[in-house]
DNA sequence: AACCAAGTTCACAGATTGATCAAAGAAGGA
DNA sequence: TCCTTCTTTGATCAATCTGTGAACTTGGTT
């Protein structure tokens, strides 16, 4: 994690965007911006942020399918900007995993105070032990894992090789580069023990799990 | 156990859940939010909060079962959050394991207070409790257990070793953690100590109870 | 199409780790 | 003190996991 959180905003209207930014930049927040629902769900899973500031009412699709997808890899803190008396949505984006909300038009005050009540809550229990990804979810500290619900067991290495993958989304490790960060291994060692390991997540969680990046080595399946 | 309360809370009504979780967290505990009976009970499983404020009135299917379901596993304190004058539901909602209610509408100050009033109850007396899991119930107050109903004698490690991890659900312990927390020895001292008592456990709680995770230590059984 | 490089699969020996047991040592009560 | 009960420890055996090479398949290049 950085120094100063960062935040995601995902609102169309350009002058509230621009004001909520000012001020949690103000705050000390590092504050990106997305104006629609496909570009927010980008930005967010480019960014990976410490929060996600998200408007219910989008141009492409709707909040609650971006708070849907943007949950289905890994939890990240949701705070809902809705229209006063949408009550319905409101569940509706609790249900989709939301931490909490605030209704518009709403005091930048009130927003950052929700804001820094939610990074407590949620920093304070450090990830939270799950990982996320697609049909897959590792807890990480019971080292179980699920494959589209199923219960899967992992010996050590496999649970090791795969939470590592989820916690670098979009990276692509050589062979090399996973011994010494998976196994603590020096160097050299056998490079056809990562094969072996990554067939046995492949058969374990899916054949799409992990990709294979030809000549390069293997990241987390897109 | 966390330096704040955690607290479930299960209801429909935005508005209501909303502030009920912001004047809760205003006192200091931390609040989740689930908006149906099933999330409810997934949240509750999954959290393992301290105490769970719980609406009887919801959609999928009603705080009755829900209860019913949250309580299956271990005690966990509910207050339940009632329409004035249903009193039918109340009969059965303290029937079902419920620990206080309060009606509709109420102050969050009266809540608060009830809150405080039932974890003092439950937590001040922290030896005094029931912990369960699956066919097993451990009485920390007069150190007893018993396994499908039938009473089984334990010895002081082995009854501070099962509730160890019954209070610890879902997490895995290496045997030098065990040896820390559960003997409070400073490290080193043998492993095998740790197995042996493993066992006693199983032979006498069932060879499920827990759960051996190779290469690394031992859990709670799923 | 043919070729070479890179990835996949498989089986198994060796190593690591866990289960079990017996017995010595400690603690506590009669 | 003696006896009972509980705890700890080491030895042995069984289960499981890991690493490795060889055969085989796939992908990229000329």
């Amino acid at each position: 994690m950085s120094d100063h959180p960062t935040i995601a905003v995902v609102e169309d209207e350009p002058a509230i965007a621009a004001a909520v930014a000012t001020r949690l930049r103000a705050e000390g927040f590092n504050v990106h911006i997305a104006v629609d629902g496909p570009s927010g769900v980008a930005l967010v899973e480019q960014l990976q942020p410490d929060l996600v500031v998200l408007d219910l009412m989008l141009p492409g699709f709707d909040g609650i399918e971006v708070c849907r997808r943007i949950q289905s890899d890994r939890h990240v803190p949701v705070i809902m900007l809705t229209a006063r008396g949408n009550e319905s949505d409101l569940v509706l984006g609790l249900g989709a995993g939301a931490d909490d909300y605030i209704t518009k038009p709403f005091s930048p005050r009130a927003l950052v105070a929700r804001i820094h009540a939610v990074l407590r809550r949620t920093h304070a229990a450090p990830g939270s032990g799950r990982l996320r990804h697609r049909g897959v979810e590792l807890d990480t500290s019971g080292r179980t894992g699920t494959h589209d619900g199923v219960a899967v067991h992992l010996t050590v290495t496999e649970f090791d090789l795969a939470a590592w993958f989820l916690r670098h989304p979009g990276v692509v490790f050589t062979r090399e580069q996973l011994l010494q960060s998976v196994w603590g291994y020096p160097d050299g060692s056998g490079e056809r023990t990562v094969d072996s390991h990554i067939q046995a997540v492949r058969r374990k969680l899916g054949p799409d799990f992990v990709r294979t990046v030809h000549g390069v080595g293997y990241g987390l399946g897109q």
